[in-house]
DNA sequence: CTTTGCCATATGTCAGACAATTAACATTTG
DNA sequence: CAAATGTTAATTGTCTGACATATGGCAAAG
């Protein structure tokens, strides 16, 4: 591990790159200890609080743990899918946020990956997925459910959809594009008609994925896609109005 | 903002979330600055320190960025797809490399997600996505290139396709995906015939976007995968004997 | 043998200081 | 007057040394 630093630059940056080469190339083993924080501030040739910050920065990433005590010290983490799923649904959200993504390029997005998930789930889904499937579209079938509530559930439904597919990093990566979604969708004011109808695709979704049929499935799928953008249509209509009012 | 920090945990790292989520809820608007450190430290009543420590945190995420001087200060990113796709990539690699994936579900994964994109690429690639395809064909074509080298012009093609969809939502969800089978593809050694089958395939397929043709591109796609999987078998068999022996 | 208390080690936090950078202001000079 | 130059204040980056806190291991007491 190279110990010598850019002046000119951010040392505690420096090392957090350094450090995180090192485990990325495997070269610092999944649970191996990294040396102490005045050990490391010795080799890098600074003071303590520096490296505490490049350790931070590690620790900000899921890259490592710390413990304290006698045999404490910073471990390197076995990054696990649920971590990095938390972290991936916070940039997909804020990226989504804050570049005025088009309501329909985020929803493209989403459904297009959506799409590629449904022949596996036809193929792969349990009973159990099944199962989850039909008690999220129960939950948002429930009367006087908020818009908020509403949405939730239909974010659940699509996470369920997805896990159907029995694909871990499949999984992974539509997280981020379906629960990113939410904020956006929660924009929408859906009547009982636009719910009864979307709770309706899902229905024949569901059943089409039991069935193990997937030109149904993607027929269902397109169909919630195309309504799914009609309703984000009226709501950027509403907003325009609103605007030039 | 709340002030008031838990004791007992780590203040930092409560901290660093209290200005995240003031972040993500849109509270602290994009380039927007934060208090200074004295500030933030007489604000949550601890040390420079720490907050410097909880800063660090952000700035791993790319969430805030700092700069000295008199109008200096910590400003919050404007968290763009670029930047998050270093990151996305870096966390997709490690956990494929830590979880033990195998190559058949990640390469699942990876051509599902292509698959995706095929369509809305048919409708919209341009002649310089086209170009950018072409020009990594003829790179992985080269005479006497490196196992390593064709990996990279593999990859850098597969890139090219994904964006050739036009939709950047899309291109930064696949980024991950698709860089993040890098290593895993290293480990194949490709035959001149492999090179040639894949290359033609390739080729294939970009004819068929430039005609706009889903089918046959998707047909294309299929073979390739089917391909890959192969070539990561007689991987996973040649491992398998060396362990056995 | 078990429990208790001490100790060494490591991280977490603090206080105060100095260095380096930068923008704004004041001053000098042509 | 205008331009170049020096000064100052604010802010981040870094260092030093210290104390607080947690935790495993070890030794002594019961």
């Amino acid at each position: 591990m190279k110990t010598d630093l850019d002046s000119e630059r951010d040392y505690s940056q420096q090392i957090a790159h350094t450090i995180r080469d090192a485990i990325v190339s495997g070269d610092l083993p999944v649970d191996g200890r990294l040396p102490s924080e005045s050990d490391l501030a010795t080799r890098f040739n600074v003071s303590r609080p520096t490296v505490r910050e490049a350790l931070k920065r590690l620790a900000a990433q899921n890259l490592i743990r710390t413990q304290r005590g006698a045999t404490g010290g910073a471990f390197v983490n076995r990054l696990s899918f649920e971590q990095a799923q938390d972290h991936m649904v916070t940039t997909a959200t804020l990226l989504l946020s804050m570049n005025t993504v088009d309501f329909e390029t985020a929803c493209e997005a989403r459904f297009a990956l959506e799409r590629a998930c449904v022949p596996l789930a036809c193929a792969r889904r349990t009973p159990a997925h099944l199962a989850s499937l039909r008690a999220e579209i129960a939950r948002h079938g429930t009367d006087g459910l908020s818009d908020e509530a509403f949405c939730a559930s239909d974010v659940a439904f699509h996470r369920a959809l997805v896990d159907a597919a029995g694909n871990p990093v499949l999984s992974w990566h539509l997280a981020g594009a379906v629960e990113a979604m939410q904020p956006l969708m929660n924009m929408i004011t859906f009547t009982a008609r636009s719910r009864g109808r979307i709770i309706a695709l899902h229905d024949g979704l569901t059943r089409a994925l039991e069935a193990g049929k997937p030109r149904p499935a993607l027929a269902a799928l397109d169909e919630l896609a195309a309504y799914t953008l009609e309703l984000g249509g009226e709501i950027r209509a509403r907003r325009g109005a609103r605007r030039s009012s």
